[in-house]
DNA sequence: CTGCTTGCAAAACATTTGCAATCCC
DNA sequence: GGGATTGCAAATGTTTTGCAAGCAG
């Protein structure tokens, strides 16, 4: 069985995906599958919301995107690739914003005999819009 | 302004919310709505998981409990006043540890006119079990 | 008693999956 | 043409809500 490619799901490149690549491609901070949906839409009329989450996993799966999670707010989606980051969430607009800067040294709060290798981060408070 | 809190809902005191308000004091980690409702079943047989998600929203709105969120997972709720901490995701086990310290001065990264009022900080890895 | 609470079932949402038609290579 | 892919709808799974009966004060 000659791999030549480490083909681990067949994929075929198709408007739909591409559409939903580009989004996030596009996107300033984490998105909605619903926010996601509607601007690939845009492209791709009556693309259906079940080919998103298809295409999230794919993308999610192959490492090409990240889930970001916030207490009390749906799973967001962002494009991986672009560097380590962390996230502000708003609580006056509810928004979530990239944070292009880390604390580094984490780990080391970690108990004695738990191997770290990674972390998310995530800052609560007014954003400079919400803040004026 | 804190977090939201509308207005003082009444409340009375009854043998199912305290079964979940002891359920979480009890417990050594976050746990989700049906592991709640499970050991506070054991208390309080017939209990609903409409009644548990009741308490708990009420619990987190009065500032008793908190909703940790992992992405990948469902959300897990803990009891709040047990210290400023985080929290560990073990990758083998997909349990979620506590974290009973915390790397300071977290706001420093945030953008110029953003106020950080609080953060959320996840540790990702293998435990000490796990890694054995 | 008065009305907050509960448990059940139905509803409201979010996400996944089955399937026939469609599109890509 | 053959098989992956899509959109729709049905199926899942989770959290919320309506309501009549039950309990606390």
């Amino acid at each position: 069985m000659p791999a030549r490619r480490p083909i681990p799901v067949p994929t075929r490149p198709t408007r739909q995906r591409a559409a939903v690549h580009d989004v996030l491609a596009g996107a300033s901070r984490p998105l909605t599958p619903d926010e996601i949906r509607a601007a690939a839409a845009r492209r791709v009329p009556g693309l259906g919301i079940a080919t998103v989450y298809r295409a999230l996993r794919q993308l999610v799966d192959a490492g090409a995107a990240l889930v970001v999670a916030v207490p009390g707010s749906a799973p967001r989606y962002e494009r991986s690739g672009r560097g380590h980051h962390h996230h502000f969430h708003c609580r006056a607009c509810g928004r979530v914003f990239e944070v292009d800067d880390c604390p580094r040294d984490l780990a080391r709060i970690a108990p004695p005999g738990f191997r770290v290798d990674g972390h998310d981060l995530v800052l609560y408070g007014t954003c400079a819009t919400c803040d004026a």
